[in-house]
DNA sequence: GATTGTATTGAACGCGCGTTCAGATAATCT
DNA sequence: AGATTATCTGAACGCGCGTTCAATACAATC
């Protein structure tokens, strides 16, 4: 036996990262065998190596992707006009990128210790290039008299942390919509670094 | 061979589930086997069945010991006047004890999905015991016409997801003291949550 | 319809896993 | 001093791990 009808490498790659993001997230890492993710895909585990030369760069791969999809979609943010509008639009933002991608927001969180140095240092990186776009607009809306935040950095931080921890209450079809959301969110926000 | 000279109970117990919560912090639940932590304490791996009747009841018992902790200390803490008073409390105290227990902070929002679904629901019980706390606060200061938070039940997530993720930048000797954390912290909760 | 190249299988590799337990040793008790 | 008890060792159990690779089946091309 060998490949099966219809199979190819467009279809089975992509289905390979998918099964693999969906298991690390949901068990971790360390607890999800390259069988099991074979086995979601429909293959046997030799053949994940046609697509990743092991299991840690298949991990790495899938936290590199998300970061640079996150920073790639900010970009293409319609920018508001002035630090104010530009900070409803990072909180909206955000909440909203992280909200439709959970698996790969929880992977971020939890999965860097298992990466090593390099690895590690390339995703960190970009996490800090991200996070240094918030403080941007704080810097430039305390410049301005808009904002009376105690320290951008820590505020950014603050903020970030606080905006991500909506994935973990956050369910479809609960009491709030996410519009609502968003608008308790930036109520908060605002108001935290309000002059 | 077995016993060596001065060994006891008293002593083994606690060593084994402070290597645990070490290295469990560090490298993951999944990814620490009964060897290492029995490597780390000195003696073999058979022995921590003495101490623990499975893997799982030991990270059980760590995360369990910490959230009883977390709210006997926040009970013990000197209660402020007024909503206000009670907030900055809140604020400064669970900075200050998250800082205290990095390990057990970061295990206890890392590895829940490692337990099954009976101790899942008694460490869930806790964590809301302890949010619902905060809870009170605020809506005490809602009533009282101090707050104007939009909603005291998503606030309560957001100041807590916010606090918590003083951990994951703070280092100790670096720009800034526990103190003046707490300062910022307060500040931003303190106008977040403002009528 | 034969040839070529790609995608996949299935078996194997050495290794470490969580857990059990009979036996050995040190501390304690009578 | 001898018996008892608490503590720990060391070997073993079956099992699944990440990874490799020759063999193989299919698709595409000629």
């Amino acid at each position: 036996m060998a490949r099966k009808t219809g199979s190819h490498s467009e279809i089975t790659g992509p289905r390979i990262r998918g099964a693999a993001l969906k298991l690390f997230a949901r068990h971790g890492f360390a607890a999800v065998s390259m069988r099991q993710i074979a086995a979601e895909v429909g293959v046997q585990a030799g053949a994940l190596y046609l697509y990743t030369p092991d299991k840690e760069t298949l991990l790495f791969d899938l936290l590199k992707a998300h970061m640079d999809e996150l920073i790639a979609a900010w970009e293409e943010e319609p920018k508001g006009d002035g630090p104010l509008a530009r900070l409803e639009g990072f909180v909206r933002f955000h909440i909203r990128f992280n909200l439709e991608r959970t698996d790969a927001v929880f992977l971020s969180y939890m999965e860097l210790r298992n990466l090593g140095p390099g690895n590690f240092a390339a995703i960190e990186a970009l996490r800090r290039d991200y996070e240094t776009r918030l403080e941007t607009i704080l810097r430039d809306g305390q410049a301005a008299g808009l904002f009376a935040a105690p320290d951008t950095k820590i505020a950014t931080l603050a903020i970030i942390a606080m905006l991500t921890g909506v994935n973990t209450w956050y369910r479809e079809g609960g009491r709030l919509s996410r519009q609502k959301v968003g608008d308790i969110y930036w109520d908060m926000v605002r108001k935290a670094v309000a002059a």
